[in-house]
DNA sequence: TAATGGATCATTGGATCCAATAATGCTATT
DNA sequence: AATAGCATTATTGGATCCAATGATCCATTA
């Protein structure tokens, strides 16, 4: 309704970021949908529906799907539509295993090309983190300190395949970091991985990052062993 | 013809339906022709002439270059149509990088699940792969070779990503196996490999196998390079 | 003759339409 | 009353159609 017009305008006013098509716009619709858990696992995505809500034909709907399902965040099943793909106890290690080692990766090649502003940079995005006085809810903050950090690894193919893996368990994180509690320790491990960057040694930075991303696990896995035991009493 | 029986196999890999869409075929057609380099670096993809070849309309071939697109196969810019994207000397090491990576922690976890038997089956794969008597070409072969011992992680997401890469750098790989004189250094790689799985040492297993694949980097980025300085005279 | 402006053409993204598949509900029969 | 079979409905995948964007080519002019 609106959005038609809305898409219009943006379209006429020249624009400098990358063009805005429909099917985009779907995309980060769905998405940002799933990562704030407002579309929760298996909940069917019915494209009639959503073209509705942003204002188009479900057929850039359905493009959007395609591409989500192709980075893990829904499950398509041919005539049987498009559902938000969860992440079981497996999966979910599954995940971070590979945050673990990609993250490092990207960091073993980021510390070289930081400087020690960048680094401080970090340490402010903490404080904010630890203060609550970010813009941005925690899980949100945390997930851009990665960013970030990994950022000046300067490969694009990682970056966005931390990316994907940041969205597919985001929804998770979120419902975790409501819990109170869980930062103190948090807060120690992310100064450790400071202090390993701080050396600009690479390889020391990549195992530290290893072993931060796989810190996270434990608390997590019983968090959602929590979880599920609720769901079934 | 012959080759859909191929797909059948790979299409198992991911999706739990085997259901055959349109649009994967055109999926698996033009991913294929990549992969084999039918399709070389910066060539259109025109939607029209693809779905005439397959014998269906436009449609499910636009979805399929999405798909590949998100993939990393392919370059799509709006209102500007698709083209393969090739890989720089810069990008195939990045590839690298994240292969040594992540089948790295494939491989920590495969070797676990191993028996002997699985190693004997990997010792023939390499004589085959060395005496040429395969019913693929080397390329395919040393491909078949890391996603059957990888396979052994049982980690879906994991594995598809590893597939992925290896599409990306396919086509470069076969360009580079098509020169004379690579294999015997090749083979000594794969038989430290080898040797490092029958410790069934997981954090052994992973170096190895980290360092495995860097190994062939630097031939390939020399023949890069010539290659490029052909292009320029 | 080179460059610029505009008109034409090709190709893309999006909407609508149609056919095929799966889900649902009803009826009839035991 | 329960279940098998059938018909109806909903939803998906694919084809065609339309509008809009970008590329190409030509003519006009400096």
């Amino acid at each position: 309704m609106v959005a038609i017009v809305h898409r219009q305008f943006r379209a006429m006013a020249y624009s400098p970021t990358p063009a805005w098509t429909a099917e985009e716009e779907a995309y980060q619709f769905i998405q940002r949908q799933i990562r704030l858990g407002h579309f929760p696992a298996a909940a069917r995505l019915v494209p009639e529906a959503i073209a509705a809500e942003i204002g188009t034909s479900r057929m850039p709907v359905r493009g959007a799907l395609r591409r989500l399902a192709s980075e893990g965040l829904v499950d398509i099943r041919t005539n049987r539509g498009a559902v938000v793909r969860g992440l079981n106890e497996r999966e979910m290690v599954e995940a971070f295993e590979m945050r673990a080692v990609l993250e490092g990766l990207a960091t073993r090649h980021a510390v070289v090309a930081m400087a020690p502003a960048h680094i401080h940079r970090l340490i402010d995005m903490l404080d904010q983190m630890e203060r609550g006085v970010a813009y941005l809810d925690w899980t949100s903050a945390h997930r851009e300190f990665h960013e970030y950090l990994c950022g000046f690894c300067g490969q694009p193919r990682l970056l966005g395949q931390i990316s994907d893996l940041h969205s597919a368990v985001e929804p998770y994180m979120r419902l975790w970091a409501a819990q109170p509690g869980r930062i103190p320790r948090v807060r120690v491990s992310h100064e450790e991985l400071i202090a390993a960057l701080e050396t600009r040694d690479p390889v020391r930075a990549e195992s530290v990052m290893r072993q931060h991303v796989m810190n996270t696990v434990p608390a997590l896995q019983a968090f959602l062993k929590s979880q599920d035991e609720q769901v079934r009493t």
